[in-house]
DNA sequence: ATACAATCTGGAGTTGACTCCAGAGTCAAG
DNA sequence: CTTGACTCTGGAGTCAACTCCAGATTGTAT
């Protein structure tokens, strides 16, 4: 059985908690991403509490948009504990500026679509037969390619 | 020579323009991203401003984390006109709520980015340590097991 | 004791999105 | 007409991040 409550879980309990495959954790561990995990005398990985938390550590690390280069500089850093703070400063500060770019350019295609949006539900309102303002727009633009 | 001020742009001026390369450009065709552009004599691609601007469109949905196939979908839009207004509709609500939910996401993200930023510099401030805050929390935090 | 689910390994395959290449043709300048 | 930058094609290669597989072993419930 998998839910076992002691201290060593097993790949495939660590994979259903930190909501990884079995087979990210194994590639993660090939990656050099997590510490190697204890092994039952069968061989069996077994992972403690804090295996566990490490593997989330990657996992929530991802969530944030770092890549697994980046996730295996925070944890070298984190096992270091030398520059810390600046280095993962920097790696914040690049990490905000791309987000909050990406975020003002999809407001501007939020306002765009909502637009066509409108338009499309005006048309829709007096029974549009056919014809499409948007799609008409748009084709207005295109000019015969082909 | 490259920056012939007429209306058929050859691909090397439209790569620089759009902020593409030649090959990607080439690679979006074969995908059928873009639809094929006119030829000169000696068949050499020869792109118009609305060409330039539908790859542009590719380049910028692209860089706002769209996948090729999403926007294979958003230009689909545009070309099809033989649907009607009403499926159109329906494709710019999926669109839209597809939008809203990743500036959602990235808001949240840049909040915990802001938020770590912040705990580093008041870590940096008092010479901190050791141990970053961020790094702290990022190995802390874990509750998101769907 | 036996079945059967879970795990093991090494390596191959997949997906998405390019990127590079060789060998041949095109085009504007001199 | 020659040169040299630019472009053509089809296909192979790359990179990240998995994902799948076969055949063998382990762990445990009945």
């Amino acid at each position: 059985m998998n839910t076992k409550p002691g201290t060593a879980l097993q790949i495939g309990t660590v994979a259903v908690r930190s909501g990884l495959t079995v087979d990210t954790i194994r590639f993660y561990e090939k990656q050099g991403l997590v510490a190697k995990p204890h092994r039952s005398s069968g061989g069996f990985r077994l992972y403690s509490k804090d295996d566990l938390d490490r593997l989330s550590f990657v996992s929530r690390a991802q969530a944030l948009g770092f890549s697994l280069v980046e996730i295996r500089e925070l944890l070298l850093l984190r096992d270091t504990g030398s520059e810390t703070c600046s280095h993962v400063h920097d790696l914040l500060n690049q990490k905000l500026t791309a987000v909050q770019q990406k975020i003002a350019d999809l407001r501007k295609l939020e306002n765009q679509l909502k637009d066509a949006k409108k338009r499309c539900d005006q048309a829709l309102a007096k029974e549009c037969a056919g014809s499409c303002p948007v799609i008409d727009e748009i084709a207005r633009s295109r000019k015969e390619v082909q």
